[in-house]
DNA sequence: CTCTCCCGCCACCCG
DNA sequence: CGGGTGGCGGGAGAG
């Protein structure tokens, strides 16, 4: 009710609702942090603030950060309406439908409208003076109400990587009011974020935000369900046919008996984590399934890349429908309510893939990638069928120029992967995809890249690495294009395909069992999610964690933010040793430039000795790994190897010494590639080198628990600063673009963070706006510099929040306020609503 | 034009 | 039955 009459007043006078809302702001930002603050905050702290498109948001500039509070209040005190505000007006009066729709609505416009108030008050503050422009953005345009702008509003009210004892629940209507949209739509968001175990039916309107936390495992089953639907098959078959015919006619490809039953009782594993009783009892959950099924598709594809027309009859065909235009069309239409959430999930990207016929909507895995099937090596491609060739052309959107088109050869196993385009995005960088990359990627865009990110390969694939990983020669582990600055460092670290299988396999079902026994049947699944139920709900936060490690939230991470940039598992945190190396490392090496070498030797060292050292990747490690590392490190030896010529001076120093100890290639083949290496760049990189140490040997499958051990990537850049050290951990690096991306999706990024140091955050804050690494991403540019002081408060402030959930420093920080507002709504539900109108609408 | 996909009607289902 | 859910597809904005 109350909720009611704010919104009433606010639709009113806007702007005197927000005043008061900035008043009750200052009065409860303490204890309740809510939206509102996140507002006003947001200036100073942009990331959390707003959600950002990854994909789609060029308009997020770092300007706006410097943004102070006092400024904002201004200008709301003399814009007595917002641009945003007016525009609906306006709309409103000119026509009386929406007048009446607005009427209708009137409960959540006005949250909206204040939503859009304060987001486009941040624009403006950008653009500038330019009313037209202002205008524009300020226009409810369809962007602005697009789902996937809701979805990233959405996920920033929660945390990505919530504290294990910490229960967080939604409210549908609470959020549907808050972001001032209907129920319905919140439905959309919260069905695929289901599918994804990122939340989990508690109650009728209410949902368990689960977060991140067991993201890895979920794609680790949804791929494996995936490899056994043989839908990278189908997906095959279907690409082929579509060669072959110009007219796809649904049911063609039926015959060939993909195991479609099971489905839906398979996909259905999306049972709640929590104990929800009612739960899923909708009748098909289909968006809920179409979601899976989607990821499926991404995981099992070599290319990672789906086309919205491949998925959907995929879709169709499973689903038994009737393939007429009509359904197609509309699954096309779901598809894209479900790329968008996974968009903002920083999970795939818009691309284009182009073929003969033309250009074709399709999206790019982006997410995480570590989790690989691996495991059971169980199917094997056998993709014989798929000898087909096809040229793609593959764009991304978000730039201009550069489209790579390759030509990919899948002949049976092994050709698929090379698609250039995973290269091209380094999500796998396997050894010979990293030549074919070298070779275009003169025609790659820096933001190309940089979108995609660089990726490090620290645990390879085992599917993509088995079948097509050719051997690997020192010169082809790394790559770097200075022309184009983009430079990739690639490194796949295990070598034997067998090998890696099966010690992932070892490690994994140790580590794992549920995992391992995913399997196909419908109740092996369910009892997956029982696991992860009870995994979560009852393992202790520090198993839990230390298995999650495995899973990788570090893949996660990319640091977007000085302080996120190296992201842990959240579970790490708290002792992981990964978590404490990489502080160590940071405290010791800041400081030298010489230390380029010494220094990056150092860290490599620590880098090294984790991966070393089977035992650590074991839960068993600790902080105290630090010291151990120390002395490993003395112990290792780097090969210097002199910058290709093309590589223009880039310099890679690989450590011979180390040995894969768990993938360890049987006859030792490749032993100095498994090593991390260091790469020092050219000056024309900079005056920093760029040093990478990737613990390559470790797959992350074979060690699980290490995974995160892989170790930290160790960048330093003693050129930058004395502190300059960019420690990224071998999870992130496997999925850079999720973390580059990140930019546009803070929170996740941002939160995961745990371990950073003051000193890294330092560090990264100054490297990364002039690292070649970081350039492309405008995104990851932003948050990057938002902190250009050594050490940000902000920084600090997430690691604390990370790491200790809750500290003094944290207070401003909108993800927890709004985590813990929810905590505190959970008590009661009457009391949320209420809190709402005050706080909701930030 | 095509691509996207918002919007909200209305059918399901559950309690 | 009422209300929570969510399938579905018309139709319009964006490019």
């Amino acid at each position: 009710m109350e909720v009611n009459c704010l919104t009433l007043k606010d639709l009113i006078n806007p702007k005197q609702a927000r005043l008061e809302l900035a008043i009750e702001d200052g009065e409860n930002a303490q204890k309740e942090n809510i939206f509102v603050d996140r507002s006003r905050m947001a200036p100073k702290t942009p990331i959390k603030n707003e959600p950002i498109d990854l994909s789609k948001q060029k308009i997020f500039t770092p300007e706006r950060n410097p943004i102070t509070p006092v400024k904002l209040v201004d200008r709301q005190q003399t814009e007595p309406w917002t641009p945003t505000a007016n525009l609906k007006m306006l709309i409103s009066a000119a026509s009386p439908d929406i007048r009446d729709r607005e009427k209708k609505k009137g409960l959540f416009r006005p949250i909206e409208n204040k939503d859009d108030v304060f987001t486009d008050s941040l624009q403006l503050d950008i653009v500038g003076d330019s009313a037209v422009d202002e205008f524009e953005k300020q226009r409810p345009s369809r962007k602005q109400k697009s789902l996937g702008l809701l979805c990233q509003k959405f996920l920033a009210r929660y945390p990505s990587y919530p504290l294990s004892t910490e229960k967080t629940t939604i409210s549908l209507d609470e959020v549907a009011v808050s972001l001032g949209v209907e129920r319905r739509r919140i439905y959309d968001i919260v069905n695929v974020l289901e599918s994804l175990h990122l939340v989990s039916r508690v109650a009728k309107n209410q949902y368990g935000w689960h977060g991140r936390h067991s993201l890895p495992k979920t794609l680790r089953t949804l791929q494996r369900l995936g490899e056994e639907q043989k839908y990278e098959e189908q997906m095959a078959h279907l690409q082929q046919k579509e060669l072959d015919l110009m007219d796809y006619k649904f049911g063609e490809h039926r015959k060939n008996g993909y195991p479609d039953s099971q489905d839906q009782q398979l996909l259905d594993f999306s049972e709640p984590d929590y104990s929800s009783s009612s739960a899923n009892s909708r009748k098909d959950k289909s968006l809920r399934i179409m979601s899976q099924k989607f990821v499926m598709l991404f995981l099992v594809s070599k290319t990672k890349i789906v086309t919205l027309d491949v998925a959907a009859k995929i879709l169709i065909e499973e689903s038994q429908d009737t393939p007429d235009h009509s359904k197609f069309k509309t699954k096309v239409r779901r598809l894209y309510d479900i790329a968008n959430v996974l968009t903002s999930l920083a999970l795939i990207k818009k691309v284009h893939v182009t073929e003969e016929r033309g250009r074709k909507p399709a999206f790019k895995w982006i997410g995480p990638v570590d989790f690989s099937s691996s495991g059971s090596g169980g199917y094997s491609l056998e993709i014989g069928s798929l000898a087909a060739v096809y040229r793609q052309k593959i764009e991304d959107n978000s730039h201009e120029s550069t489209s790579v088109s390759k030509r990919v050869v899948s002949t049976a196993g092994s050709s698929e992967t090379g698609f250039p385009v995973d290269s091209e995005y380094c999500v796998n960088p396997l050894a010979h995809q990293v030549f074919s990359v070298a070779q275009d990627l003169p025609t790659f865009s820096m933001q190309n890249s940089l979108n995609g990110q660089v990726g490090i390969p620290l645990a390879p694939v085992s599917s993509d690495v088995e079948s097509m990983k050719p051997p690997l020669l020192a010169g082809q582990s790394l790559v770097y294009v200075p022309s184009t600055s983009l430079f990739m460092l690639c490194a796949s670290l295990r070598e034997g395909p067998s090998p890696e299988s099966g010690s992932e396999g070892d490690g994994r079902s140790s580590e794992i069992p549920a995992t391992a026994e995913l399997s196909l049947t419908p109740s092996s699944q369910k009892r997956l999610c029982e696991d992860k139920k009870s995994w979560e709900e009852h393992e202790p936060a520090t198993k839990r964690q230390s298995r999650e490690l495995e899973d990788s939230p570090l893949s996660l991470v990319l640091p977007k933010k000085p302080s996120d940039s190296i992201e842990f598992a959240p579970g790490k945190s708290m002792g992981n040793r990964g978590s404490a190396s990489l502080e160590d490392t940071h405290v010791h090496g800041p400081h030298p430039a010489a230390e380029e070498v010494s220094g990056n030797a150092t860290a490599n060292c620590f880098v090294s000795s984790e991966c070393e050292n089977p035992s650590r990747n074991t839960d068993t490690e600790k902080p105290s790994k630090g010291n151990e590392s120390t002395k490993e490190a003395s112990l290792l030896q780097y090969l210097y190897v002199q910058s290709p010529a093309g590589l223009n001076g880039f310099h890679a120093l690989l450590s011979g010494s180390q040995t894969p100890h768990s993938v360890g290639p049987p006859s030792g083949q490749l032993p100095s590639f498994s090593v991390p290496c260091m790469v020092l760049p050219s000056p024309t990189m900079g005056p920093f080198p760029v040093v990478y140490s990737p613990a390559m040997p470790v797959p992350i499958s074979s060690a699980p628990g290490t995974l995160p051990n892989t170790g930290p990537v160790n960048f330093s850049l003693p050129g930058l600063g004395s502190a300059a050290h960019l420690l990224i951990s071998p999870a992130a690096m496997i999925n850079p673009k999720s973390s580059t991306l990140p930019s546009a999706d803070p929170q996740f990024q941002g939160q995961p963070s745990l371990h950073l140091s003051p000193v890294m955050a330092r560090s990264h804050n100054v490297i990364q706006p002039e690292s070649p690494v970081y350039i492309g991403h405008p995104a990851s540019v932003v948050k990057l510099q938002q902190s250009p002081v050594p050490v940000t408060p902000k920084s600090m402030r997430r690691t604390h929040r990370e790491t200790f959930f809750k500290t003094p420093g944290s207070l401003g920080d909108p993800v927890l306020r709004s985590r813990e507002r929810n905590q505190s709504r959970n008590t009661s539900s009457a009391q949320r609503r209420l809190e709402i109108p005050s706080s909701g609408p930030d």
